[in-house]
DNA sequence: TTGTACTGTAATTAATAAAATTACAGTAAT
DNA sequence: ATTACTGTAATTTTATTAATTACAGTACAA
């Protein structure tokens, strides 16, 4: 699905957030998380897409919160890096002489609009701060 | 993720409900959603590890479901595919010397959960029979 | 005005995971 | 005994993901 997209961005935003006001090169965030500084600069361009993240070039340049923690909700992250049916789709489209393989895709896609939403209502709750409080 | 075998069980119970009573062999099965029927018969050994489907061996063998329609749920499918964190996970550990890095793992399972938990639950209240009624 | 420390992104390669295939032993009906 | 299935292990192929390399662009600062 989005593999660990949605974990690299979390770790990402927290980092940000602890270092509230700073510019943090990208090269900082990918020690923190263990990953390829390259990796973080695409996500960063998905949580700037979304408005979440800003970023500033050049010497002394970096990344930092684009607003205050408590106005990103995690379903805002989920939503960045959300590609894939949550649930997972068929790989192979089903053979077409079978009636319920006619069919099948536009059901499964109810299932997972519906799992989805619950889903993300249930990470609108959940504030970037609200997270990051926890490791206090 | 779970990539497609959500969408495979789910395809395997539906045909089962359409042929109620009838033992159908997993090429059958195979065919109309046009994978490999091995792939088929290892996602069957899962729901009968569940309790979902019951399977015969020998000539004139298949599978069928373990109980009526009514009484599976897209909550049951979804538990006996899981294997995978439903947001991901990083796929290197943290950087153990980043006080964010050390927690991180912890928190983003405590996110996991609670989406999981709020997912599982909406589709606990889909059966396999209302799902079959949308075929109609 | 040049060096330095960054971002941004494209292109390639390497690693990993998923799906398909092959192979074959076991079972049950006829 | 033959036929039509299941069940599962082992291997190969294919697809996906992550890492790496490469380099142009930007901004600060000496």
């Amino acid at each position: 699905m989005n593999s660990g997209r949605f974990a690299i961005s979390v770790h990402i935003l927290t980092l940000l957030t602890f270092s509230e006001d700073e510019w943090t090169p990208s090269e900082h965030l990918a020690g923190s998380i263990n990953i390829n500084p390259v990796l973080v600069r695409k996500e960063l361009a998905n949580l700037r897409a979304r408005g979440l993240v800003i970023s500033k070039e050049g010497k002394a340049g970096g990344s930092k919160l684009a607003k205050p923690a408590e106005q990103i909700f995690m379903s805002d992250v989920y939503e960045s890096v959300r590609q894939k049916e949550l649930l997972g789709k068929a790989a192979n489209s089903p053979n077409p002489d079978c009636e319920v393989g006619q069919k099948i895709n536009e059901h499964l896609d109810f299932l997972n609009d519906r799992a989805e939403q619950t889903m993300i209502a249930s990470l609108s709750s959940i504030s970037l701060r609200d997270f990051c409080d926890r490791f206090v």
